[in-house]
DNA sequence: CATGAATGAGGGTTCATTCAT
DNA sequence: GATGAATGAACCCTCATTCAT
């Protein structure tokens, strides 16, 4: 009654994998159709399967998440490679991984309130692997820094929350889509059309 | 059984204005000590009133928090009568006004939240609030940009976004209290040490 | 679609009495067939109501188990009464007294349980019922024992707790149904048959 | 995972055993711990086997309980031999007995009443050994009755299903722990101090 | 023999909201 | 106006048991 595909025999043992990942991508669906916040309980019956096994795989919503997230943590990575490799300027580079991340970031409706939390008590395993993105932000910025692209008194974490910020305002269906594109210029110059400190930074 | 001497039989207009107050100043208290999403019958029940006449006098969360606001928004007028009326600098005063602002908005944990949907969605007796501020934002931000303070394309509701963005980050119990203010600086001055307006600085 | 029966019309205000009372009523029938561990959202559900409104009258399900020994206690409280009134024997007024208890613990499979714990614990609705039965159980014991029918060192907390083992060990469907009453003897007269007190029966 | 060197392909069918006593250990200590209706998966887990692995060797909770206790059972037995060899009162014997019983009966919290169902149902491998020991309590009891000790019409089976109440009221965390004691003496005794029907036994 | 993934009913509980009185 | 009982979907989670491998 559950969770074959009709004639597909049965599917054991190795089919944890198969199983898991079923639930993967119907919580992927879900989640993008109804945030972060949709019932758990959901998620199992859409996909097929009992609660329960929902929860073995997943033992709660953020490893739910967690894992939700770490498929789209590879392209990220690999943009993270590239634009390492990439020979321009540090502060454009910078500037695009801070764009990367808050794609990411807004992957789903709502997920920046769990990732600003698991920033916040560390707990969780979304905390994880914001840690790895703020170092690599912090990288990125300090490479910035060097070159006399990116404030000095910036901090990655900071930089980081930002992101997740900017994400958060467009995660709302905005009435006025350009916000979210005006927010991330904001990031980057500020509102303040006065000099950036001359000297401070040469 | 909470305001009116029972067998009185005489229940003058003025006992709905006092519960009113008494459910807003409940309501006020029980929002600081658990968020805004409390649980509405909790409130009507320490305010000693019937969950329905919570939702005569507010029909739903978003116009008791819209009251609760009211209540605050004179404040936030007087400040801006103050600063309208200060001589300095207009690029000051904007950042003094996003700073009123911001505290306003960090009134209640997870404020931000409710303000960003209404912003987004129109409806909501919250929305008008925020487009209150959003043209006094407007305000001050075009007096700058004609004093060549701030950046000509910034728009008032970006910046009003952006504020509430900023008290979202800081709405949890940030592991760094740093972040807040680091975030305040950011906004105003972006990361980017490059040039604000190319020529305007030599 | 829920608690009328049909025809009925709507029955609100008073009749919470009369939805407590039929939630009593379907509580009793339920726990008498599947015992004082049965489901309380099936109590619910059976009586046409909403979980959550079992959940109004009955916090929890000690809540409700004591609501409905509430009712039974009048039963034990009269039947307290005539073996106060009665010229008789006090022994024999103990005796019948704890035959009445132990029925009335019996009155659910499983009862015995909970009542033991109220009584350990102190918390719970149902400790004040035991303890009042304590009391009483008192009461009749020194009038025993001042007649010298009782034996003195015997304390009514721990002939309440006897008779809810006894009322333990009948709640099982016995092999033997002599058991129960071959308890309540025991109870009363020990298995030894030593003289009971030294000298009293030379 | 537990206890073969994966790759080492031999299973010496010793292992089997190993296992068995190895989950029971572990019940044994969860079973002190958590009571007697602690999950038996949690059992599996710290013990290092699947849940299949337990459920092959003890097909359900009652089969576990009973193995437990048959390890038990040497040393209530090895009791029964020095009573049985002790030159002294058969009426102290049956008490010394009575005790022992009591004290296996109150090995694990919630024990009694798995052994009282047991012996109602008679299915159930802890029926066989409970009934084995209404059989050796059986001789103790007409030994006391021989020599006058015990009253005449007790029963075997009666006073064992006495021993399991008096374990079960011990069992709560008890206010007064002088209950325990004192319903001990109560079964000996009985709480009447009339004589023991002088001339019914001699 | 051992494994451990899967099951799925069932547990208690919460709460925004309606509406008869 | 005020009341508060009723609703009932929804939530997360547990666990004894089965069975393909």
């Amino acid at each position: 009654m559950s969770q074959t595909t009709p004639g597909a025999g049965r599917k054991p043992r190795t089919d944890a994998q198969r199983n898991r990942s079923h639930i993967l991508d119907t919580a992927e669906e879900y989640f993008s159709a109804h945030g972060v916040s949709g019932s758990l309980d959901a998620i199992a019956k859409q996909a097929g399967v009992g609660p329960g096994t929902l929860y073995r795989h997943f033992p709660n919503r953020e490893a739910l998440l967690a894992a939700l997230l770490s498929a789209r943590r590879e392209r990220l990575e690999q943009r993270r490679e590239s634009l390492r490799a990439g020979a321009g300027d540090a502060a454009d580079a910078l500037a695009q991984w801070l764009d990367a991340l808050a794609e990411w970031a807004g992957a789903f409706d709502g997920l920046p309130e769990p990732l600003r939390q698991a920033l916040a008590e560390g707990t969780s395993p979304l905390a994880l692997t914001c840690e790895g993105f703020v170092s690599t932000t912090d990288e990125f910025l300090r490479a910035a820094q060097r070159e006399g692209g990116a404030r000095p008194e910036v901090r990655g974490r900071d930089l980081f929350l930002a992101v997740l910020a900017v994400s958060w305002v467009r995660g709302a269906a905005m009435a006025d889509d350009a916000s979210g594109a005006a927010l991330s210029a904001l990031l980057r110059t500020g509102w303040s059309s006065a000099p950036a400190r001359p000297g401070a930074e040469g």
